[in-house]
DNA sequence: TCGATATTTCGAATATCGTCGAAATATCGA
DNA sequence: TCGATATTTCGACGATATTCGAAATATCGA
């Protein structure tokens, strides 16, 4: 990932509805949500989520498949983590000790075995 | 952290030249770095360069000490790390196997004993 | 104190973003 | 095919963000 790109991520991300929207469908799971059922949880009109759902999908965030009439929208796991990776991989550049405690806070979340 | 405070901090990075700042002062450590070296390297005039800072000290992601004539900033490390531990926490939610590759990350980039 | 250096603040112009109503598109069941 | 449901696209308005030049503030050395 680049600067370009992580901009991109970021500024999906940098807002209070499309935020909600990315902890919504990271929560759901691979199945993910319609757009329908969206915008009732987040509490947007349809046409406003479609946009919001759009950036997110251009930044790599989420994913879509339509289902029937309905669309349904899921987090794109691997952009999400070559986000995190980018923001990891630069805090970690040089001072490995300065970022310990991040690998404590997934350890923490995620034991690994 | 909450919402707010985490698109605050996304507003903070999602910007090139405040990504590239931000980048520069985690780089640079704990010493730090005086604005008129942050806006050189990267290509800012000073006055705007000042704006940016402001944002991300508002944000919480970087630190300000005055030395003589000259402001050094540097990264808050804290700052940081609540905002990736946002995002970690809220990946995790629910299904630990999708955010173990970025414990795996951090792993790698800090190793743990 | 005075001038030089470093940074910030102010005000305004421009560009981009977010939201909405209305209309268009896609899919299903009768 | 027709009407109903689900979502997207379009066009436009108001709000916010970004940048710049000019001026203000802070600190140092002579």
């Amino acid at each position: 990932m680049q600067i370009p790109a992580a901009v991109e991520a970021l500024s999906a991300l940098a807002h209070g509805h499309r935020l909600a929207v990315f902890r919504l469908l990271v929560r759901a799971g691979a199945d993910g949500v319609p757009a329908g059922e969206i915008a009732r949880e987040i509490g947007v009109l349809p046409n406003t989520l479609s946009t919001h759902l759009t950036i997110l999908g251009h930044a790599g965030l989420i994913r879509s498949r339509r289902e029937g009439r309905s669309v349904r929208y899921s987090a794109d796991y691997d952009g999400m983590r070559d986000l995190l990776g980018f923001l990891v991989a630069d805090c970690c550049a040089g001072q490995p000790e300065i970022c310990a405690p991040l690998a404590e806070i997934a350890q923490g979340c995620c034991p690994q075995p």
